[in-house]
DNA sequence: CACCATGTTCCTTG
DNA sequence: CCAAGGAACATGGT
């Protein structure tokens, strides 16, 4: 479920929820999802501890806790990998079958549950360090310049989270078909117009994607518990309407009405429309 | 059975 | 050392 606006989304949705409360036990279902964090440390470190915050960087939650028995501050990261989810639900409810780690809150149980176990819940926040900066963040002369270094398909480029951090595949189509350039431009090979154009495009296509809620057609699961909460609009049709190429091979256009084409890029599907989106 | 899926990391090759 | 490509991770949907 995860590309940088689910995550904002998610990180404003459990912030004021979990702020303040204290975890009396954590369990560890799949050890997998704490890699490299020993499963005892893990349950041992945070038992006890009471969140006070809970951030974003890129596609990564930081939660931010007081320590049980020391001062300072414990940091525990979180990526959801592809199909990771978190949510509150009453003690009462039976888990999901991924859940993979479930933390007591005493009322409720907080709970990461992940069909693939592809993400992660852990105390090595080096993962971070190696980010690139938010789109929302870089100049568009740095973005430019940083682009010189690659021959690499600018589509490509954009899922390296060195570079920038935030933008997965979805949006990656989103916004080359945003900015009219073709994913197959080897990054070097973009004026600093058009790198000035495309990271405004990555900017609006995440802005939009927050401020409609998003992307993946998640069902939502708002008619039980206190689980998400994409802000999908019932008919199913929301998501059809927000994305432009994403998943619309052989659709037309929007833009021009010819067919929406996908090409296999890095092993992933790239969406775009080859009239709108020159150049190669 | 086949292929596809929102992501990252590791290994190999050049 | 770096860039680039591909496999691996694991489960489910169509």
């Amino acid at each position: 479920m995860p590309e940088m606006p689910e995550v904002e989304i998610l990180a404003r949705h459990l912030r004021p929820l979990l702020r303040g409360k204290t975890i009396r036990s954590v369990t560890v279902r799949r050890e997998r999802v704490l890699r490299p964090t020993p499963p005892r440390l893990f349950e041992k470190t945070l038992a006890g501890a009471m969140f006070k915050n809970l951030t974003r960087r890129g596609k990564y939650l930081l939660f931010e806790l007081q320590p049980k028995n020391a001062k300072g501050t414990l940091r525990v990261l979180g990526h959801l990998g592809m199909t990771g989810r978190m949510f509150a639900a009453k003690k009462n409810e039976t888990l999901p079958t991924h859940a993979a780690v479930v933390f007591d809150l005493g009322d409720r149980n907080f709970i990461y549950e992940d069909v693939r176990y592809f993400g992660r819940m852990t105390l090595d926040l080096s993962a971070i360090e190696r980010l690139g900066p938010e789109p929302s963040e870089v100049s568009p002369e740095t973005f430019a310049q940083s682009l010189k270094h690659s021959r690499q398909a600018i589509k490509v480029k954009l899922l390296d989270q060195s570079l920038i951090a935030g933008v997965g595949n979805i949006y990656a189509s989103e916004a080359l078909y945003r900015a009219r350039l073709s994913p197959k431009l080897p990054a070097n090979r973009l004026t600093a117009e058009q790198a000035k154009k495309l990271l405004r495009a990555i900017r609006e296509v995440l802005r939009d994607a927050i401020k409609f809620g998003s992307t993946i057609p998640v069902k939502t699961t708002s008619g039980k518990s206190g689980a998400l909460f994409y802000f999908d609009d019932a008919e199913g049709s929301f998501y059809e309407r927000r994305l432009r190429v994403y998943d619309r091979v052989g659709k037309p256009c929007r833009n021009c009405g010819g067919k929406i084409e996908r090409i296999t890029q890095a092993a992933r599907s790239t969406y775009f429309c080859p009239r709108c989106q020159r150049g190669r």
